[in-house]
DNA sequence: CTCCGTGCAAATACTTTGCAAAGCG
DNA sequence: CGCTTTGCAAAGTATTTGCACGGAG
């Protein structure tokens, strides 16, 4: 029903920089990435591309950090933690109790539960040994 | 330390509207909120305070819903579930499994862990009444 | 009097959108 | 050829900042 895609190798392109970096890039990252392979690429067409990736659910957003969206290219469930000090963002696989959590939510507010993103905040193991 | 603050009856106001609701009110909302009782505030105010306040840790911020940053005035450990048809945000008691979560997790990264947030996402029973 | 807090408007920063041209099937 | 995707630039939206003035201590 929605095979209205025509192939485009800038859309491929954004989706494999997304996938194969650990990293869990902005619009403005994946851009520059791509701008000296694909020197009339526009962010325009960044920012659309990853809109509609998002929308199909073929990519994460992360949310919004300082004012810019993170992308991750990595839909398993997983969890992620920021390191306040350096400010980066590291994959947390998820514990096994988490879907008792997200049973016991669910009833508890009588909703219909989608999703579950935990966020971890602290500092990394890197800026411990720094300080 | 750092005491050079002086008293302003507007910041007590954003405080206590902030304090006041059961809502995850918007930079925006507070503004409108005080805007007819203090009819010369001004919007850079009310950003500038409650960065101030989100800094200081008196509030706290849920991030980044559609473009708008959300605020918290209760500082005590919960979760947040966000409907993603009306966009309500609305509170979550924290699981006890949350604190074992916490441990393991704090283990395997080998990083200090100072907080963590859990957003769930789904539809809210309002709206699944309506449908 | 000396700083701090504020209004106001201008400036930023990120993201979205309109439209004509180029590309896919 | 009909529909999709893109570049470009302009428009939006949320937030921050500079500056001069009024208020707190």
């Amino acid at each position: 029903m929605n095979k209205r895609q025509n192939y485009s190798r800038k859309r491929e392109a954004i989706l494999d920089t997304l996938r194969s970096t650990k990293t869990h890039p902005t619009a403005e990252w994946v851009y520059l990435q791509l701008k000296s392979q694909y020197p009339d690429l526009s962010l325009g067409t960044v920012y659309r591309n990853l809109s509609q990736f998002k929308e199909d659910g073929t990519i994460v957003s992360l949310g919004v950090v300082n004012g810019q969206e993170h992308f991750d290219g990595d839909i398993s469930p997983h969890s992620h933690f920021i390191c306040s000090h350096c400010g980066s963002v590291l994959d947390v696989p998820n514990d096994p109790n988490l879907s008792i959590m997200f049973k016991r939510t669910s009833q508890a507010l009588d909703a219909q539960i989608e999703s579950c993103h935990i966020l971890f905040r602290g500092i990394c193991s890197d800026c411990m040994k720094k300080q």
